[in-house]
DNA sequence: TCATGATCAGCACGCATCGTGCCGTTCCGG
DNA sequence: CCGGAACGGCACGATGCGTGCTGATCATGA
């Protein structure tokens, strides 16, 4: 006679559903340092196996996480405008990662990757080459419309833009604010605009 | 009666080296995985007081150790032009954070970092700041000799320099390579140089 | 010369996390 | 309704953390 009062035991994806939830929440209120997958477990009234039937590896499980809250603030109508968008795009962006609970969960992973190299690769293929990705597509934009020199390798200055951020925002005191991110784009049509 | 076959205990600054160097060799042996002060303890045949007594923190320690072999590299004669000197300065940075001991012990100070505000600003004080300040030093020495536009913000062009090539290094799996600096040295003279 | 205090190695503790194993229960599909 | 998968709970050994304590060793200065 289950209780009414007792949550039913949940099964399959809803429990992973709610295991990601956890996690953030954990991420939220204790940071970078209280994202253990015992603490995660515990947080959730779970037996450790039922995360680690999941997932294999703390990054796996951080990885997951990460993209549940990832995609949300991404969404946004460009204007056409090459610098107006990237400049759009790169607020939203240090907007969310500034914040919990995509900073402390961010941070786990990135710590997580220098210990292991495939969790390195998962790292950039996942989420930071969708942000090279996604600004590629507005400078290939931008160069077919003639704001930008033809034989730029947009590739690469993509990287450039997004790298220079990332650098900023992880790995220095210095907050990215508009003006880095002015100034950034300032050197970026510097370098490859047309005008 | 000191037995001359038993090494005389050390103390004082002689241990705080023979320590640093046990950290370097373990990160060359077993990697970032391995760099426990436990381990580094027993390594070294010292009670764990010992090291606790010079370094409070892990970070504080694996900052230390990375100092030990961080300037060793650096040392290099200008040649005036600008582009070779960048292009030789960035070449030998990349070749010694790619090889042990220094790649594993960088890496777990960034992972460190990411968990403690504190290590992440002494990171960039004490390591990415110098990087960051060589670069400046010669970008200034080349807007002085008007191979630089003089309307540049020389601090942020340096933080870009840098920011990029520490980023494919840390966070993506493609390897900081000749294409990769060559690429960024043209970017950066079509933005800022004068020709 | 010798005493005093700092430094040391070794051991132990309590706490936490990891990854795994086992048990008995709950739930779902056939 | 039954069998098996998923589950919660508990326990285990291993490892690292940071901190005590003890007794030996060393440097210094009286």
């Amino acid at each position: 006679m289950p209780n009414e009062s007792s949550a039913p035991r949940r099964r399959g994806a809803v429990r992973t559903e709610a295991l990601l939830q956890v996690t953030l929440d954990l991420a939220t209120e204790v940071g970078y340092a209280g994202l253990s997958i015992e603490a995660i477990a515990r947080r959730a009234g779970v037996g450790k196996h039922t995360v680690y039937r999941r997932w294999p590896t703390k990054a796996a499980l951080l990885l997951d996480a990460l993209q549940r809250v990832w995609t949300r603030d991404l969404d946004y109508r460009p204007t056409g405008d090459l610098h107006t968008d990237l400049r759009e795009q790169f607020l939203r962006s240090v907007s969310a990662l500034t914040s919990p609970p995509l900073d402390p969960v961010y941070r786990a992973v990135i710590a997580e990757a220098q210990s292991d190299p495939a969790a390195r690769a998962a790292l950039h293929e996942r989420f930071l080459r969708t942000v090279e990705q996604s600004t590629l597509e507005q400078v290939t934009r931008a160069q077919r419309a003639g704001q930008l020199r033809a034989d730029v390798d947009l590739t690469f200055a993509a990287e450039v833009l997004c790298g220079t951020l990332y650098y900023r925002h992880l790995l220095t005191p210095h907050p990215v604010d508009e003006a880095a991110i002015d100034g950034l784009l300032d050197m970026f049509m510097a370098a490859y605009g047309t005008s």
